[in-house]
DNA sequence: TTAACATGACACCTTTTGGTTTCATTTCAA
DNA sequence: TTGAAATGAAACCAAAAGGTGTCATGTTAA
């Protein structure tokens, strides 16, 4: 549970652990239904799992012999702002002049706080 | 320069590769500029940056004896739509604010008609 | 009460990652 | 023109990642 953006960059690095949110944004599930959905094993599922719970994304109460896991996307959100810094970079359709003048604008902006 | 999601998160996993990007988004640097910013070795950032290229993130060009990389982030942007799919899941609160907002703007301006 | 279920806990394996050192090659500048 | 600068390239290494299989333990349902 760090959820610092590292852990939460290396949480989304893997394309399985990726899947995994997309299927709990649907709904929570237990280990083995997860599991069931993918070529891989359940401990492998499993290790998986302890990884997105250290980044946060996920959280898991157990109830009787099952835990279920569900989704706890706050720390998405810093990775999403994370990516939003370069908003600007993207969204002109870049020239090198348009970069430079993006640049002046973020350092005029910079010095008028 | 694959730029599919994998490449992308992949690219991102790395501290060291997310502060190089955001190197590059203030200024183009040579590879030795680089370097020059961080505790490891030359040819350890020459490998993060052909993962960066692989990812679509950077390009770079040879110039005389160095080679010049700078920022090409559009593939930031499919990460960024990727994570924005969450955003109804961490902002429920906020969504339901702006429909609520977005509908009383809607009926005022029915009643000013 | 017992067999099937769901998971936890290990031990183990291979490939990838992130890093190093060393040496060669090209280019610039005094 | 010649040495320093900038990079390319290769070999090597330890640790982490992503898997597997096996066995033990608590739970549930027939």
């Amino acid at each position: 549970m760090n959820s610092g953006p590292q852990s939460v960059f290396r949480a989304l690095a893997d394309p399985t652990r990726r899947q995994i949110l997309l299927h709990l944004a649907k709904e929570n599930m237990a280990i083995a239904d997860i599991a069931d959905r993918f070529d891989i094993t359940r401990t492998a599922i499993n290790k998986h799992l302890t990884i997105l719970e250290e980044g946060g994304l996920i959280k898991s109460e157990v109830s009787g012999r099952e835990r279920r896991n569900s989704l706890t996307p706050e720390p998405l959100k810093s990775a999403f702002e994370w990516l939003g810094y370069f908003e600007n970079f993207w969204d002109v359709k870049l020239s090198d002049l348009q970069r430079e003048i993006a640049k002046d604008m973020k350092e005029k902006k910079e010095t008028d706080q």
